[in-house]
DNA sequence: CTGTTAGCGCATTCAG
DNA sequence: CTGAATGCGCTAACAG
């Protein structure tokens, strides 16, 4: 292992003049020993040693990102506009992935917070629990105190600056948009109970239903993955089995999960969408390719995980909370719906 | 910020002492002050320092991981498996995406070097160019000669650890089954000229078909990801548009760019697998759910991930190298070709 | 069991 | 412009 003490000695000049060409630092030196210095580095196979850097310097070139899971395309668009900008900023980012255990999120927190990362940014929906939320909250208060940024992607529930999409709002929309098509009857694939993302968009829905003054829709919950949509639509295709007007449209609050339900529906026979349209939501760039095309909500995500990124960057006086409003896109998934 | 001599302050003991009972070290401390050592560390809020920590101790808890993209499926599942094994190692993982530009690969080792990580896993393949090869060795080499542990996953150039993907059997046993089936001209999605596993997966393919004594398949170059596999489609369609007896099966050299040959051939009207089989390589897992489901070779992405991280971080005198062989899976966007 | 002390590798005053 | 000295926060001998 070779230092930088080792290349002055090798260069014939001092730790603090070896130092000062080998970093960029604000001060010149004399061009002669400058040359000698980069050759003995060079030749030497020098590396700094960013831990003492950070060390001496009292702040480090890393970025902490805490996402629920990689695998999941979602986070990985995040994940992806994240790095981008720290790639632009010079910036190496350390991931965290929790695998939705809340838990393991404060875990990470501290962890990063002991790295004395510079930011760190946590992607993905809060989960309706006020304990693990403050804990959370405690842990991050903790850190920002010792001068890190904190952004968000989700929800602001934290405190921090946040990038919040319009769940809400773009799952009304959608509710509208399908009404439009003619359909009155609806079923949602809710995701999990606790999942505050999941529940703004059933919100949403339901909401922009009632102002539509139609009927509730029926409420099948699972896990946020594509599995846990595989089972809900397999439980409703179930429920209504026997119904004579069964719900002629089913929302799945993500694109995972519509896929799975695509899968579901298709293994029972039931064609989408001439027996029953079907819409996502966050409109997955992997999943695009889909037969029939997936009708869904597009949510900027890597510029939503660039822009997060940023603010958790670029301090600021106060938390601030930017929202990014989702646009609706119909596919094939989702057709009229016959005249009753 | 508060240190490990403001907590040992706080509770009355001295600098070792506070950090016998706050590192799991191996001395033992009595109960009262370690009570008091605890109490103080909480009150106050201590977050020991990493850096300071790696800088005393000569080894951190963090590893490297380089991948061309992390928005490719491919790459996700093998990132996840590595940081499965790294989380049940307590180590954190810092991650450098290069967007398939070499030179970024180079650098992003440099820099975990300069981080002195422990462990630093390649993803992904090698391209073919002798000089680029040679200075990321060197590069590696530097690295490992200052300790740390050094994995790839695809090729063996690097004289590290690594696990290689069996892609010329995988792809030859997919020509047998595929030839099998009764197809006699084929046509392959080659991927870039220069990239080392698109260039084993089709040697593997046409040898197969060779030793068949089946004529040459046509070969039609592209980038490796989904847009590459449209692009060659397109072009593949185009080429064989006049011909009296075209390709009745066309081999993607990986499933995403199998994904976009089936959108180009579905936006051409051209039907799959009546008109054309489709096949592909890796069985992405969020592709499972393809219409047609796509024949491909399965690669157990996430194991290969972690075995390659185990390898990194378990030393051993001889570089290892890992054969993981692939399986065919035929589904529906293949089927048995008309008789002559 | 507990306290003292000497670095880990580097950035940075401060003199020269 | 250059060198010597100090300390970042913590661990690991080394003495009590």
């Amino acid at each position: 292992m070779i230092t930088l003490e080792d290349v002055a000695r090798h260069a014939g000049v001092s730790l603090a003049t070896a130092s000062r060409v080998l970093n960029g630092s604000t001060r010149q030196v004399g061009a002669s020993l400058r040359a000698k210095v980069e050759l003995a580095a060079a030749q030497l196979g020098y590396r700094p040693n960013v831990a003492a850097q950070a060390l001496a310097r009292g702040a480090g070139n890393v970025i902490g990102l805490v996402v629920h899971d990689l695998v999941d395309p979602y986070f990985a668009a995040l994940a992806d506009g994240a790095m981008r900008v720290a790639e632009g900023r010079g910036l190496m980012v350390m991931v965290g992935t929790t695998h939705r255990d809340p838990e393991r999120e404060i875990a990470y927190v501290a962890t990063l917070n002991a790295q004395r990362v510079r930011a760190v940014l946590l992607a993905g929906s809060r989960i309706a629990d006020a304990h693990l939320t403050r804990r959370l909250r405690e842990e991050l208060d903790g850190y920002r105190e010792s001068g890190g940024g904190v952004a968000c992607v989700g929800q602001d529930l934290l405190g921090t600056d946040t990038v919040v999409p319009g769940n809400a709002e773009g799952a009304a929309d959608l509710a509208r948009a399908l009404a439009g098509l003619g359909h009155r009857r609806f079923a949602v694939l809710a995701g999990p109970a606790g999942l505050v993302t999941a529940q703004d968009r059933v919100a949403g829905f339901a909401g922009a239903l009632a102002e539509l003054g139609l009927p509730a829709p029926l409420l099948v919950h699972g896990a946020f993955d594509r599995d846990g949509g595989y089972a809900a639509a397999t439980e409703f295709a179930d429920r209504i089995a026997g119904w004579d007007e069964g719900p002629s449209c089913v929302f799945a609050v993500n694109d995972v999960m519509a896929v799975g339900a695509l899968a579901a529906f298709r293994d029972r026979g039931i064609l989408v969408p001439q027996d029953v349209s079907v819409a996502g939501f966050d409109d997955i760039a992997t999943l695009r390719d889909l037969v029939p095309a997936l009708s869904t909500v597009r949510l900027p995500l890597t510029a939503m995980g660039a822009r997060a990124l940023e603010l958790a960057l670029d301090p600021a006086g106060e938390a601030r909370v930017e929202r990014i409003s989702g646009e609706v896109v119909l596919r094939e998934s989702t057709r009229k719906a016959a005249p009753a």
